[in-house]
DNA sequence: TCAAAAGTGTTTTGTGTACACCCATGC
DNA sequence: GCATGGGTGTACACAAAACACTTTTGA
């Protein structure tokens, strides 16, 4: 986190543990984007020497004044210069020594955005989508972070219709497995697939089909309009017994 | 949060939000328990006048030098007198204005307890336990915070042998079956219980009975040795196709 | 005519749910 | 002997999983 806020080495900026409530806090934003038919995240090349060469998530200090949402709102906005993306804390990580600085306390969140998305620009060539399972290591805690966030993805997926914040507009139904089998890391049957997505009635069929496909063309559908993009919160969920 | 932290009236401690950093960390615990067939919640009156008779959670401001789930360990044994707890971050709340004396942002736990624990000792009679369904109003966002973590346990509770922690050590299938029940707050028939209870294969026959019960007693039952009280994190989950 | 993916149904298996009776114990 | 809860099994409905063939299109 706090890329831009000036930090340079940690060891400049040093902060000592035993100033009491010298706390700052971040958020770091785990953006999920999907091409190429693999799930990707962005992030950027660390500026702390500790970590030269890893690559780190996107995040920045809060600021008194604002709320946590808010904050990663703004570093999507900067970042990718998107406005409205889909959005969901995951947790805190406040481990002690995380970041070299000093005491950052950071709440993760992650995003899901269509890299396809007309309006997407990277503001920086620091930038890059990485596949999800190419990353090894990365700098701070972050690899954590993301492995976190990942395993929130996986769970959300099977409940709510949050995938669609990936894909362009229209997309076929094969776009939409080989999606799925890219966050689960599983392969999918197709005809199971095709009837358990009937069955949770999320798509209305827009009345076209793929183009430029070197084979039959697909049906395209979308979102039906009366899905909210964003979660329902969970009720209780299914009773035991 | 901050009971004891020397907070009186927020007035007096106002602090800017115009302030560049100048961000507290909390931790607020949910302490769950359990007894006469209800689910409670370890609550204290709050110290501030904006909250004049309103029940908070107990929470405290995190110390530059602590882990946050030490800081919530230490929470629990300053109020509770116990060590060796069940704990799970929820999420952080972070809004602007939650706290009156400034910002503070907090990350709630959840912690499990059992309530005829020998080692209990409740360190301040202003803490009483309430049960969960008869809490309205609370101080700062307490309410938003118990009901995100009340839905969290019944999340967790479906897949994870993380209830044992609210009962003694041995207990019978009725005693977990009301457990169930007023943690989800529905009822469940019996023989399905016991069925799917025994699918889990999370109990291990101790060989004694109930005893002082006006009724034919039931065997008692304990967790298995080789399950862990603490989650297991999850996995992709089962796969849609 | 071939390659590639679209589209489609049935069977089997497992899980969730509804439901009723006799048994053991304390009083 | 009565009240209370203990303990058990079966039938039905639905969801998940395994599995193969024909169709359509572009090259």
């Amino acid at each position: 986190m706090a890329q831009h806020t000036g930090l340079k080495t940690a060891a400049i900026e040093k902060i000592s543990h035993l100033e009491y409530f010298n706390i700052a806090v971040s958020v770091d934003c785990v953006i999920f984007g999907y091409d190429e038919k693999e799930l990707k995240v962005l992030l950027i090349k660390s500026d702390l020497e500790e970590f030269s060469g890893l690559d780190s998530l996107l995040g920045d200090l809060v600021r008194p004044d604002e709320h946590l949402e808010t904050a990663s709102y703004r570093i999507l906005k900067e970042r990718t210069g998107l406005d409205d993306v889909y959005l969901e804390q995951v947790q805190a990580f406040g481990s002690i020594n995380r970041h070299p600085s000093g005491r950052v306390i950071t709440i993760a969140y992650y995003s899901l955005i269509d890299i396809s998305h007309h309006k997407l620009r990277l503001d920086n060539n620091e930038l890059n989508w990485h596949p999800v399972n190419d990353i090894r290591k990365m700098a701070f805690d972050h690899k954590l972070i993301l492995d976190t966030c990942l395993k929130r993805l996986q769970q959300q997926i099977m409940n709510q219709p949050v995938v669609f914040n990936l894909l362009p507009e229209k997309f076929s139904l094969r776009q939409l497995q080989e999606l799925y089998e890219s966050i689960l890391g599983v392969e999918l049957d197709r005809r199971n697939f095709r009837k358990k997505i009937s069955l949770k009635d999320w798509l209305q069929d827009v009345g076209e089909m793929e183009e430029d496909v070197p084979h039959r063309p697909g049906k395209l559908y979308k979102l039906k309009t009366s899905q909210p993009k964003k979660p329902v919160r969970k009720k209780a969920g299914a009773v035991s017994a």
